[in-house]
Order: C-alpha cells, then structure tokens, then sequence
DNA sequence: GCTTGACCCTGACGCGACGTCAGGCCCGAC
DNA sequence: GTCGGGCCTGACGTCGCGTCAGGGTCAAGC
C-alpha cells in the first residue's frame, strides 16, 4: 500500500505518515523504484499501536520507545492499553457526572465552589488549597450571581419553572408524611414527574442521569439541605424513589 | 486570588495563564498596584469552562468565540459539554472493546483485518476501501505472523495453555451434546472455569469483559467459525453460558 | 530597616506535531 | 503524448505552551 491508501484507512493525513517516517516511529518497510513508500500489514500494525498512544496522549518519541523494547511483547501492549483506556474512561464519567451535578445544581439554584468545579481535573493536592480558598470568598455573592445567570429565561418562565418543581416536591413531601413507602409505584411516578420535569426545563435527562442525582441527593450535603427545607427526611426519600424509577425504567 | 493560587487550584502551570492572558481568552478581572494578575470568582468560572472545552479539543481561539458569544448562555454550554463527553465516553468505550476483541482474537489464533483494527479511529469512510484493502492482501501470512508474535510465550507454555483451552472447550461441546442447558449451573461453572482461563494465561478478564466476549462470539463470524469447527451450535452455547455466568457474578 | 526566599512580572526563544505551500517527478487513462 | 491525480522533498508557519533570563515584590525573621 502507498501513503495515500495507509492514510485514507488510518484516518491520518500523508503529512503525518511523511512526519512518521521522517522522525524515525514508522518507516515504510519498502520503497518502489521511483521512492514511493510502501506499507506493508506489519507497518499497518505499527502504525495501529502508535495511534492509539498517541491518541492515549503519549509523546511520540515514547511512543517509539515503547514499540522498540524488545522486552515488551504484543500482549503487554496490549494490556496497558487496555488499562490506560480504562483509566480514560472512568475519568471521562467523572466529568460527565461533575457536569449533571452542575447542571442539577444550576437548576435548584444551589451554586457551587470552584474547589469541586476543578475537582476533576488536576491531579488533586487537596486540602491545602481548599480551607483557605473557602475562607478568601466562601460566602461571597455567588447566589446572586448564579440566579442572575439563568437569566436566559425570562423571570416569568423561571417562576413558572419554580412552581412546577415545588409543587412536585409538595407532593413528594405529602406523601412522605402519608407513610407511602418510597420504592412504591406513586412515589415513583412522582419520580418520573420530577425527571420529566428537568428534561423540560433544563437539560435532557435520562433514568441513568436521574439515578446518578437521586444518589447526590443524599451524598452532597447542600443538595441535601434543601429538601431537608422542605421536610425532614425528604432527601432520602426522594432520592429513593428516583433510584427505584430509574431501575424500573431499564 | 493571584496566579500561582489559581494555578494550583486548576491544575495548570502559570505560564498558561499568562498565555490565556496575552491571548484574551482569559483576562484576570483586575491588577495589583505591582501589577500581580488577581482573578476573581467569575474569572474562575471562566478557566473552568476554558479548560473543559480544551480537555475536549476545541483550539483556544474557538474556546474563546464560544465563551464570549452573548447569546449563549452557561445552560447551553452545559448541554454541549455533556453531549461532548458522552460522545467521547461511547468512543472511549469503542476503542476498550476494541482492545478486548484484539486480545481475544490473540488468544485464540485468529487475527483481524487491518480495516477492523482502524475502524475505531477515522471518521469512517467504509466500504471504499474496505474491499479493495481485502483484495490486496486478505489471506496474507497473517497467521503465521500472528502466531509468531505471540512468542513472548515459550513454545512449551503455548502448548500447555493451548490444551487447556482446548479441555475447556470440550467439556463445552460435551455439556452442548447431553442437553444441559446453557444457563444451567454446569454451563455456568465451565464458562467461569474459562474466563479465569483467560485471566491466567492472557490478560484479566472481569466479568462485564467476559460477558462483551460472550456477545461477540456470536456477532463476529470468525469467532462463530472458531466454535462452530469444534461442535456445531458450540458458538452460541458457549455464549449463552458466558453471558449467563457474568449476570450471576453482578 | 534590611536581608532573604518565595512569588510575580515581561520578553524572548524553543519545541512537538504536524499544516501548508512550492517546485518537481511519476503513472495510468485517454 | 498529455493530462489529472498522486507522490516526492524541502522549507516555513502555527498552536499551545515550556523554559530561561533579567528584574521587581512581598511577608517573615533578624
């Protein structure tokens, strides 16, 4: 195969299969008479392993020294890939999760702090940076600002929105106090109104998304505390009743 | 707050922030009388939406028209970031079943195409290629070349794992013939014996891993083919049972 | 009040991984 | 034989910073 071909399949461009030669991480097995380069399926195969380190974020000269150790088998490739994929992927859910939170949070007005916002990311030196970031502007305007920026509803639509989920959560309340157990077919209809509720108003939520919120209801203390405004107990309750609809909807 | 606070906080190295600065796409909200960069809790804000949009690849010029484009409000970049993250998430998930199928097909001798190898990267432009790639050299000395690689393992040690497996599947082909069912507990029992068959000779193979093998024994045909040889209708038995097996280990 | 060490500033150059011409050769189809 | 598409080799440009260099700032301790 020539470079065109290996690049059409690869989803590179040439540019990048000349650079790949050039630096010395893939040289084409073989040249035609007139310098064509050559690919064969063992290149194909090389280059394979050097798209996903690279994809995986490894330098390209590592890359070549990983593919060079003659110690390193196929196998073992393969199983710090598989790894390193693994390791991506429960990073890439933490995202997605921190991102609901924040969406949910946005919804029921609750403002987060920038400590958990960067959670995420770095490579966490915890503590330290956190009781002194909270005392420098803990209590600051954050409410005002967070109310203020969902202002890409008009304050018309945000009461609306508002007397919706109150009075969702007057019911959830009300059947609480009524001893309806909350894995129980009303309580979870509640649930599904409360789901639909978000996806109308605010952001597409799925059972699974809504199973992950059920479960901050209870774990997050702010989240928490403002059902615990509602009624005591109500966290918990209702974040059960969210998790029993979510499996009863899979 | 001032840089190298920020810095720490989010994970990034100061001299990043001096480039957001000198670029625009993040300017502090106010200086010292030295001249020290103070970042305000909205600057925060922004780095943190800067710095998911950049974790998602969009170059720091696109960042910055997304941010500064007023009639986007932080709902909206909310529901891009989560559809971006769980498109990278299905695509990370991609490439681990990918992975998985490669150190399957490994371990039983059987290797994929270039094409299957690739589909997990570009941007798809299917057939096409596809055929013609196939024509080019479809019944090459892949196998031998497979084989050969996986001599990380003595000749010996392939023999031994080799007769393990086959036992294995024997045994499979045997419980097939006398009519117990694939979701009974002998079935059950077998596949657990073969996926920490698997976990030993090849890689570790959890249960949720074993269960994907499961789904693609019947899917992919060479896999079928692999079976099928040892006993008809061995395919789907053997599949039935693993996946069976990995439902009662969750 | 003065030093000291940690932190901050602004250039300015370097680098990795290519993108993007420019100028020219090659090759199969008509 | 010529024409369009593909290939070649420089060589320069770009993006997102890393890495000094040279110099001011700030709080702590003496």
């Amino acid at each position: 195969m020539n470079v065109g071909e290996v690049a059409a399949l690869a989803g590179v461009t040439v540019r990048t299969l000349h650079h790949y030669d050039r630096i010395g991480l893939l040289q084409p097995s073989g040249r035609t008479a007139a310098g064509y380069r050559q690919y064969s399926p063992a290149d194909l195969d090389r280059l394979h392993q050097v798209l996903l380190y690279r994809e995986l974020g490894f330098p390209l000269e590592e890359v070549a020294t990983l593919l060079d150790d003659p110690s390193a088998d196929p196998a073992e490739h393969l199983r710090r890939q598989h790894r390193l994929l693994r390791d991506r992927l429960e990073r890439t859910s933490a995202m997605v999760a921190a991102v609901e939170k924040e969406m949910e949070a946005r919804a029921m007005g609750i403002s987060l702090t920038p400590e958990e916002r960067f959670e995420v990311f770095g490579d966490w030196l915890p503590e330290e940076y956190a009781a002194e970031a909270e005392e420098k502007w803990g209590g600051t305007d954050a409410w005002a600002q967070s109310q203020q920026r969902t202002r890409a509803m008009s304050k018309d639509d945000w009461l609306r929105v508002k007397a919706e989920s109150d009075d969702v959560e007057a019911r959830f309340a009300a059947a609480l106090r009524s001893g309806v157990p909350a894995d129980s077919e009303q309580a979870m209809d509640l649930a599904e109104e409360h789901r639909q509720q978000i996806s109308r108003n605010f952001y597409d939520c799925s059972p699974e998304m809504h199973a992950g919120l059920g479960r901050m209801y209870v774990e997050d203390e702010r989240f928490t505390a403002y059902y615990e405004r509602v009624a005591p107990g109500l966290a918990q309750y209702v974040s059960t009743a969210v998790q029993a609809n979510a499996a009863r909807h899979a």
